[in-house]
DNA sequence: CTGTTAGCGCCTTCAA
DNA sequence: TTGAAGGCGCTAACAG
């Protein structure tokens, strides 16, 4: 009698086939879709039985079988910027397609927590990995491509050269090119990029050195690069103040979101007016940078399809065994062009 | 011969016993840390052995054994979100002390997709699920609440009354109505309250029902409720130019950052300046709000603390069985003050 | 069209 | 101090 009181478990599948009379083989057949040779009636009833039960499979079994967990894994440099978001939803819609979970860890731009992410991914058995690396994390990363039973990773956004392994970038070279152009062509005459460290960030380093190159390529246009620090407010602004007064026509160029904040900030205090007396833009999120004063005109990348495309390239791994070369996708970002750079 | 080469798997515990000479009890009694009667030998030899093999316990076994997922499930309203953002590392701080893995779905403010979100967690058989619903969700997650194995659910940041399970939100009356006090001393008159649509969701509702209750109860302090809906951007604008006219020290209430954001513009296209024409505050992130214009004063919620403490909750009802009152938890939130309500 | 059966990798009771 | 053995829920090859 004991027996029969089990802690209300849940409906197992051979609870299914006994209430229908029929074998478990059965209730799997129809789990899985093979219907084929199975009588109408025997499918109608074990239907009725598994809603009348509210009976799930249980993953736990079906992954312990399949060698397969189902569940890929995603770490991020930091979750707290409108571009992982959409780096995620990305990732997620093609999750959804294959029906498969998603672990989302967020390393706080921590190495160590990057690693541990990846870490716990592994003894979790997902079937792949995705890495939007804080950076500097070549060796390890590489190392466990090689060693850890060859489960796929994929590089998304940051990515270490040369590859070792699929990878997906926005197209940072010819975009800040092409930017850089554009506010030629606008009339800007000195530019200004700011950035934050760039050591060991693939995005960074590689948006930096194409302006670094354009400016000492060209001759027209002349200008400077800022690495910002852990400088006081009114340093920089005075350094700012600086250049402003000796370059007529300056223009900033902020590296991400959260440097283009501060731009912003600093030139409202310096009373500098955006669009007038300087231009502004930046590697940013359109829908923020478009209410900020008179628009900023940004350079939008695509994080969402980003996402879809590093989850795809990883899928792509995990069902096909063959090895086939690596493939770098870079996904084209598009200027988004306001009042911030036209020069009256 | 063909037995040898089974496809470079995984080793498992029996690959481990085998090599050590010893049974795969010994093995499973070591992972669990079992040492008091085992010989420091077997213990070193173990050890050596599962390093060298790299060995890691397979968890869907362990989870089919133990009849638990060691995952919880997390649906977010939208991830593309400051706040949504720190409420996941706040959930995950959680979970990584417990070594639970964070499955996260977003529902992209669709009702649809949440369901399938909290649908997909129980198919997966997530010991648990953290919901921050995107409204007008009561009468689905009650029902899955008691229907669904009475697995644990919390309710994050937006909540249903009366409480049907645990939820954890901010103090959104009281500061708000902090908030109005500190307005009314500061010297501001007029107050307008704008807000998204609030039909179905509690935070924003509560904010603007209490707003509302605090200017009809105060003889001083006048004010009105906008909601924002479709409208033209220009209309809005005209609607406030003609307000302010007629209103001398009208501060700007926003409901969230979005709607922050787009009363700087709004302020900004009409020529107003923040902190000496017109007053401007919101719930809004800190971070982001110090850096907007001369500062905009706004009220900081605790995300991260809330995340912490709905996983917290959750863990305890997972672990303990014994059903006890749902609590309801707010975590208090803090006014940050800047220049944007400084009347001079 | 349906059932039997032998595991998947691990845990746990019982026995030695 | 260690081992043997059964079973968690499901799948798939093989046998009707």
């Amino acid at each position: 009698m004991e027996k029969k009181v089990r802690k209300r478990k849940k409906a197992t599948m051979a609870d299914v086939a006994a209430a229908v009379g029929v074998s478990k083989t059965t209730v799997s057949r129809y789990l899985h879709g093979d219907y084929e040779f199975m009588s109408e009636e025997t499918r109608k009833k074990i239907q009725t039985v598994i809603e009348e039960f509210n009976y799930r499979p249980n993953r736990a079994a079906q992954n312990l079988k399949a060698d397969r967990s189902n569940c890929i894994g995603f770490t991020i440099a930091d979750i707290g910027n409108p571009f992982s978001s959409l780096l995620i939803k990305g990732v997620q819609a093609e999750c959804r397609k294959r029906g498969c979970q998603l672990l989302i860890a967020d390393a706080d731009n921590s190495l160590v927590q990057e690693k541990k992410n990846i870490e716990s991914f592994f003894n979790e058995q997902v079937d792949g990995v995705i890495i939007n690396s804080v950076g500097n994390n070549r060796d390890y990363i590489q190392e466990i491509s090689q060693s850890e039973e060859n489960k796929p990773i994929v590089l998304l956004d940051r990515t270490y050269q040369p590859i070792f392994c699929d990878s997906v970038v926005s197209n940072n070279e010819a975009v800040s090119i092409e930017m850089m152009q554009e506010l030629e062509k606008q009339g800007w005459e000195y530019i200004v990029f700011l950035t934050e460290s760039v050591e060991g960030i693939s995005t960074r380093a590689t948006r930096k050195e194409t302006v670094e190159r354009f400016l000492s390529d060209n001759h027209k246009l002349d200008g400077q690069i800022i690495v910002l620090g852990g400088e006081k407010k009114l340093d920089i602004m005075a350094k700012l103040a600086q250049i402003i007064s000796v370059h007529p026509r300056t223009c900033f160029f902020a590296n991400n979101d959260e440097v283009l904040r501060r731009i912003i900030s600093y030139l409202y205090h310096m009373q500098q007016e955006i669009g007038r007396d300087v231009g502004v833009c930046a590697f940013a999120d359109e829908k923020w940078a478009k209410y900020s004063g008179p628009g900023i005109t940004c350079i939008e990348q695509h994080p969402f399809q980003m996402g879809e495309s590093a989850a795809d390239l990883l899928f792509q791994r995990i069902e096909k065994k063959e090895k086939r070369e690596f493939i770098y996708r870079e996904i084209k970002a598009d200027i988004c062009r306001y009042d911030s750079t036209h020069l009256k």
